[in-house]
DNA sequence: GTGAAAGCGCTAACAG
DNA sequence: CTGTTAGCGCTTTCAC
């Protein structure tokens, strides 16, 4: 049995009231009073319980996370750094983190409205936003607290934190046009996901701006693993062996694109080269190390949350509208194009 | 504002013990006023809330999933698809899922203490078991429901799941002899984690079967990240060049591992045979595909959450101490040693 | 400074 | 079948 207030209270023969308000820390209580009652709540190993605090104060402290996982092999291990992020920062704020891992599509908003509609969670997490983002009317709808990795293209207004991945996208492209590439194909992430348009107009950005005519038939869409970065890649160079660079809208298809080529013969970084997003740990270590666009994922992590609770608890929060430059980071797997001239 | 029972009861001028009674499908019911009941809830958007429901059940239907994460960076693709099996399963059975990621060591204690004396939850998971696992410890003593993913070194008596991961690395260790290999290096986890021994001991074993001798200056401890076994790679090569298999401990280290021999000019699976544990969906798309012992992660994440959920509804559940054999993978990074007499 | 009393929203025992 | 009553453990008026 669980020690509660009210046993201390029965065995320093004072009221529940005192005890709250001693361990409370509030002003009006005796010095003295304070001492004893948490002398004897140490004593019996007292500890509040939170399912009561949650009920009479209506808040659950706790905020929900919500993964899109694709699958049961799910092993994105840029979800596990952004986890950590967010549950740092929460553990430091004295917040729980409810997470659910659900498919998107299968009973998603079942889960959003489970959370929301039986006060399980005060704020949520929202993730990989999509287009005409259902998850976000609903929220919005519902006036209820969240804070979104990514925007959206709805013109509403809610907060946000993204990362520019036009600007990235584009960043990576001219370096591969620099290098003397001029046919360059590109593997999306599923055209769903708003980060998926905004990539995408970064590589014809920088198509246009160096006169290279954009051709739809180069562009090949992704789930965002490996193994389907693995079988586009085969895609790709089977049907354009004139094809000298391949930028992928993740690390994760990145990898699995450097795997088919290196199955077919191809030197990466030498006969093609291979470009990535998000820069997981992996990236510096796949052989050779990938070029790819940064993100600070663990400090999005970290900040997304840091907002949620802002806004959970009014604080001012300053702009809560936030575009983050990523960062490019050249690797052996992007050179100079072969015979490209230089 | 939110529904409650009291307005569904106002609003049909009866009790709040009935609207409770009808909602919570009691038999002692008038089937009407269920409808009744039922249709009002309806219309007036009522969700139950948890916070009370929880507070008078004394339960809080909640897994509590402290991953013991290493520093910011933590991107282990394994704990994604671990947390996606537990999570899938929590969700079906109706339990919330409370996620801390906490470094071993800093604060860990706490938060098991925190879960388990404020009642958050109402039974735990135990990953990355440890030698004299203080977590396993505490919960014994408290006597507060858990399983663990691994067993421990104490002979207590705990319900847990765990592969058997001796043989998984006897079996490689094996292999690699059966290839030809005669000097080979072993990358041990930290030797705290009660799996560390299982799987030197594996390779010990293989060795002594196969009259090799065995060599302490061969094994090297590494922290189970890519950069670690990156690290550990150069030292191995450039200490011991005679050295044609590596043997890693997990899928991660033996990437990183990969790294550093690529640079260092080694062909894999030719010039040096490389082999990991776990089966992570990268180990099949590395250059070349990893030869590993394949653990069925989400798997192992669905039962261990099973089996908790098992304990917390007292359903008869059978053994709950589970041995599973993982399975030997077989891929090009390991091939016949070169000259190796074949 | 402290106690008494009320109430957060729900479930459960008991009467009728 | 339904209502009354009590209570889960806590915080928060309001008196004194």
């Amino acid at each position: 049995m669980v020690a509660t207030q009210k046993d201390i209270a029965d065995k320093l023969g004072i009221s529940v009231a005192t005890v709250s308000r001693a361990l409370g820390g509030y002003s009006d209580i005796a010095k003295s009073t304070q001492e004893r009652v948490k002398e004897v709540a140490g004593e019996m190993g007292y500890h509040p319980n939170i399912a009561a605090r949650r009920l009479q104060k209506q808040k659950a402290d706790t905020i929900g996370f919500i993964i899109p996982t694709h699958g049961p092999r799910f092993a994105d291990p840029f979800f596990t750094e952004l986890l950590t992020g967010i549950g740092n920062e929460a553990a430091e704020q004295n917040y729980d983190l409810l997470v659910s891992t659900r498919a998107a599509g299968s009973g998603e908003m079942k889960i959003y409205q489970r959370m929301v509609s039986e006060q399980r969670v005060d704020g949520l997490l929202v993730v990989r936003t999509r287009q005409n983002d259902q998850r976000i009317r609903y929220l919005l709808k519902k006036n209820f607290p969240f804070v979104a990795f990514g925007r959206s293209d709805t013109n509403t207004d809610y907060p946000y934190l993204d990362v520019d991945s036009q600007w990235g996208i584009y960043q990576i492209t001219q370096h591969l046009i620099d290098l003397g590439h001029e046919k360059l194909a590109y593997i999306s992430a599923p055209e769903k996901l708003q980060f998926a348009s905004h990539r995408l107009t970064g590589y014809k950005q920088a198509l246009e701006k160096n006169n290279i005519p954009y051709n739809a038939n180069l562009i090949f869409y992704g789930e965002l693993t490996e193994s389907s970065g693995y079988k586009l890649g085969h895609e790709i160079l089977s049907k354009y062996n004139d094809v000298t660079a391949i930028i992928a809208s993740n690390d994760l298809m990145a990898l699995g694109t450097m795997n088919a080529a290196q199955e077919l013969g191809y030197e990466i970084g030498e006969d093609i080269a291979i470009t990535g997003f998000d820069d997981i740990p992996l990236a510096s270590h796949a052989h050779p190390p990938l070029t790819t666009v940064q993100q600070p994922i663990y400090d999005i992590g970290r900040q997304i949350c840091r907002m949620l609770i802002q806004i959970l608890t009014n604080t001012p929060a300053g702009n809560n509208q936030i575009l983050l430059k990523p960062q490019l980071i050249i690797r052996a797997s992007s050179k100079n194009k072969k015979g490209g001239g230089f």
